[in-house]
DNA sequence: TATGAATGAGCATTCATTCAT
DNA sequence: TATGAATGAATGCTCATTCAT
């Protein structure tokens, strides 16, 4: 028990240490980007020595794998915050979301570094994979909802029309995430006012045969 | 005339050895990324020495903001191609001119580019308002589309929807970018199905009152 | 008490860091002048690596000001030495400090450093403020001996007459500076032979009315 | 006859070339020193290509040379202007000639330049070969002034005397060099006073026992 | 556990020099 | 004769990583 205890209090340590780590990188490559990012700066950020970074990560690149996995998680958390059940609580949801760009809040998804992570799985092809298996899974999370019972939380859309729906989802909010990154004064009043128009669309079982 | 036909040629081989570089360092930052690509892999690539590069370009970031420039062009004219009359047309342009990826191609915009430089764009100022520009010009294009009278090629779509309309246009043709960058073997029937089912919607007049 | 020394040991390092990169420099201006002389070569001459030194000093540039510094010090240390009583011992005096030309010794003042220096100043207006500052302190300076009273020390000069003496002096000093320099080989007697005649001139309160 | 008349132009174009680039030249080591002043400046300013310089000498270091040279021609040339007849003229020869600082002026003695090449002889082997045996030449000749009797424009020195004289001489005037390039906002008339004071001294055959 | 000194490879950039035209 | 494109070595400097303490 006390072995264990103690243990288990050690990896508690180590845990808090990655985070620390991971909360200043974090910081750094939305600041710098992953390779302007040196490990100087982040141990400087974590205000720890460069040295001390090594004991917790093999490498930078092991660092910038563990950003994009909680980069994913969080990408995760917030889709699941969309998923009200009125079209008006969806669009505040999702505008609340897109502009959620604290760079050192772990729990959103930051734009710059959604778009250096994309980038950069066309070149690593462990990171290719990991976003594959992750963007596969988030649409068929969203075809479930879209495609569940109103009374168990979702839309009742018919099975043969929710995948495209789900792509058109996704595509719709990472559209937003983009433009909202490189057009960061856009007026948000706008962006409502496309997403309650899009979004009765896409949540509704047809649309074509008025 | 002569004198004229001589500096000509002379220009003509500045200009030819600008192309060069530049499509040395199209392929190499699609491979690398901006930071990661050296000016020696980008001389290798063009098949000369690193210090000729300093004859035709200041440096390394100036290369970058010409390629920038190159990609916003390819931008725009991709966006012009996808402007056609119908549903089913314009389904296929834009399918087409999203799975152009060809990284030497100065006229397809590469995914790659697309999101290191809007990443890029958060960081340097220079680049943020070269982009900034760009994108409130090419929302505005897509909007005088879209307003247009349908004998003159456009939509017809009156005023007061139009700018949201846009919006979603050009979010939906990124997100799809991103997600087709992210997820390479997607299922093109899938985006097919998708943009057949929207493009209608984001073309009509109104689709609220069935 | 401990921490203070722990601190002090620390800052000991360092200080011994930079003196010991100083030397190696020093060396290396003496031996290629400021810009021939390469950062690996300094590196080198101080048996450590080129990337340790600019964790000591920002830039070379910072390294060339504190030689010129530690050059500005010697020389003002010469000078004092060379304030004698009598005649005779400020020849000594004088020849010995003009004769010291060790380059890695940080307390003589280098010929070949002193017009590297001079040089520079036409050039680098941070050097030449430095060079000038010191300069008129140092012209000042001699100009304090010879108006000060015999009793003091001095020469007890008129005031009127001092200025000039002082800047006399200090030309035929370095005017002899720049002879040794450039013909090392020079008969030394012949230098002691010019100083024993024209030091109790310029030392003495008059010397037209014979 | 004719062969040799155009041999005789052909060789006065060589000439003027190498002026060319020598005048260009000596204006960018003054501006920027030796080894600062970069070929491709130096054919800008001779208005020529960098390649047609090589046409004309084998090497930097060969122009190097020709500056040097020409700089110490100028010195010999300054020398004899300072050789008047009474205290006043020369004072006020010595005064121009110090002044005298255009770079682009192949016949002034400039500073910045003195300088350099007095650093450059103690590290090339050539150049304090050739300074060496410049400035003993100089001293005879100052030597030889000061010697010869009044009728022949002389001073009237005893022979044992001279060589010290001499030695002060020019060291007194190469120490002013040195101030007026360090301190070039020195005051004129302290020069003035300075000089019309130790002069005499110099040039009188003794002072000592008044 | 934690430091930060130290390394060495790599970077963007410059420059004397050559050579095809 | 004259050009300037081209080279390649060298330069100042940065940085991920290691290791003695």
């Amino acid at each position: 028990m006390t072995e264990r205890a103690h243990t288990s209090k050690a990896d508690d340590r180590i845990e808090a240490q990655r985070q620390r780590i991971l909360a200043a990188a974090q910081k750094c490559f939305v600041e710098h980007g992953f390779h302007a990012a040196s490990m100087a700066t982040i141990a400087d950020t974590a205000q720890m020595s460069a040295g001390l970074i090594y004991r917790y990560f093999k490498s930078k690149s092991e660092i910038i794998q563990a950003i994009i996995g909680r980069q994913l998680e969080a990408t995760r958390d917030k889709l699941g915050q969309m998923h009200a059940s009125t079209v008006t609580d969806m669009t505040a949801g999702i505008i609340e979301s897109l502009d959620e760009q604290g760079p050192c809040d772990e729990h959103s998804m930051n734009g710059a570094l959604f778009m250096e992570m994309s980038a950069e799985a066309t070149r690593d092809p462990q990171i290719a994979t990991a976003l594959r298996a992750f963007d596969a899974a988030v649409r068929s999370e969203v075809a479930n909802w879209l495609s569940r019972r109103k009374e168990q939380g979702g839309y009742g859309l018919p099975q043969d029309i929710v995948p495209a729906r789900a792509l058109l989802f996704v595509c719709l909010i990472e559209g937003l995430k983009v433009r909202i990154t490189r057009e960061p004064g856009i007026d948000r009043a706008l962006i409502e006012s496309a997403l309650s128009e899009i979004l009765p669309v896409l949540l509704e079982p047809a649309h074509k045969d008025c």
